[in-house]
DNA sequence: AATAATATTTAGATTTGCCTAAAAATAAAA
DNA sequence: TTTTATTTTTAGGCAAATCTAAATATTATT
């Protein structure tokens, strides 16, 4: 139940260089972990006795489903703190990564939860990384739709679910392109329509049904 | 310049039982530290080696002054988290304790002088213990006098400076006497008054010359 | 002062996480 | 398909922090 900071990093080294079920090399993570392959086959061994990855020799490893929950959780912890760091304690975000990789190996729960709320349950971290929730559930970034954003969010445009003639001339009458950073002012509850705002532009409002149809990816502060 | 958790927990607990320059013995730190007797004669080996104890075989140890400073830092960090923990994240009083001994090895400097700006400097743990300022320095809690308190703290009147009869009648009409809680409500900068409350009296005002001589220990929440 | 009781240190092991150097397996090239 | 190059594993070791059991020093008691 309780792992060492090892452990954890070695976790969350291979969550970071699996990429759709790909298996990671001992090579590989010798060279993120900054260490050498030797060290990786013992620590290897020792995280497949306790479940956390599938390795066999030479073939190399992923981690096992218990595996993906403790680093989705160990991540979750990691960007909650730089989101501490940056919005509480003023820390720029180029600063927020290397304190946060000490804070992340803090394992009470409860602390994590209140400091979660705390927070306001922030969904990004200050480099646009989407922040896990509770259970270990995460948004990603690449195809959010426009209306799930909140006010003060920004956003990159990045793709268009219906891509109708009437929907293309709307957004080109609005200047909206793919590529274009927008800026939630307001959300009207009453009809989901959005106040946004674009560059050399004044805010205008928007549907609910085209900001249903805008995919964008959020994009950090500066 | 960089220290082990281990190490660090040793410091500290060296730092606690040593009462008045005097020396700590191997077995009191062991019960202290929850280890074997054999294991405390290493660890105080190489942290003579680092000269952060004095220690000779047979003979006890304590702290040297680098080793002072260390374990004043390391109070520091765990109180300031203490605090933290008790009034951003509504932690009860009895709770915070076990988190912030891990919170307190994380070691960056600039984390824990924004984390105490951020508290607004605070001066006393949710226990009534004295936090150490950056400096290292620490108000014991014996002897403050009532005029270092600020609005909204609370503290338990527990001597007199000057013990005329004067100021006996004056305590007296107040209804002011050792033991009584006494809380801050207003300072006034002006001619350095203080506007004070006591359990089962409306406000009132003491004056400096007053303030000055109350010796008070600082008392925390509920 | 001699003996008994207690406290402390040493000797030798263990676990974790890392290392180097050598051996073995796999992948790439001829 | 051999040969060569690369990757990975094994073997053996080291430092930190702990342990048990035995030796030694200190303190207390007759
Ligand atoms: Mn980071
Ligand atoms: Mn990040
Ligand atoms: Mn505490
Ligand atoms: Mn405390």
């Amino acid at each position: 139940m309780n792992y060492t900071i090892s452990e954890e990093n070695y976790i969350k080294a291979i969550f970071r260089l699996q990429r759709a079920g790909k298996t990671v090399s001992t090579n590989a993570l010798a060279l993120e972990l900054e260490t050498k392959p030797a060290s990786i086959t013992d620590m290897l061994k020792k995280l497949k006795a306790k479940k956390l990855v599938l390795y066999s020799p030479y073939q190399g490893c992923r981690l096992s489903s218990e595996g993906s929950k403790l680093a989705l959780s160990i991540v979750r912890r990691h960007r909650l703190w730089e989101y501490f760091l940056a919005e509480k304690l003023q820390f720029k975000w180029d600063e927020v990564h290397e304190v946060a990789e000490e804070l992340e190996h803090v394992s009470s729960k409860q602390l994590i939860e209140r400091l979660d709320a705390f927070l306001g349950f922030p969904r990004f971290d200050p480099h646009g990384d989407p922040i896990p929730d509770s259970t270990g559930k995460i948004t990603m970034p690449e195809l959010v739709k426009l209306i799930t954003l909140r006010p003060c969010e920004r956003a990159r445009v990045s793709g268009l679910t219906d891509q109708s003639a009437d929907m293309l001339k709307l957004l080109k009458q609005r200047k909206i392109n793919i590529g274009t950073i927008v800026t939630i002012n307001k959300k009207f509850e009453f009809d989901q329509s959005l106040e946004i705002e674009i560059p050399e532009s004044i805010p205008f409002i928007i549907s609910e049904q085209t900001a249903q149809n805008i995919l964008v990816q959020y994009e950090p502060e500066s």
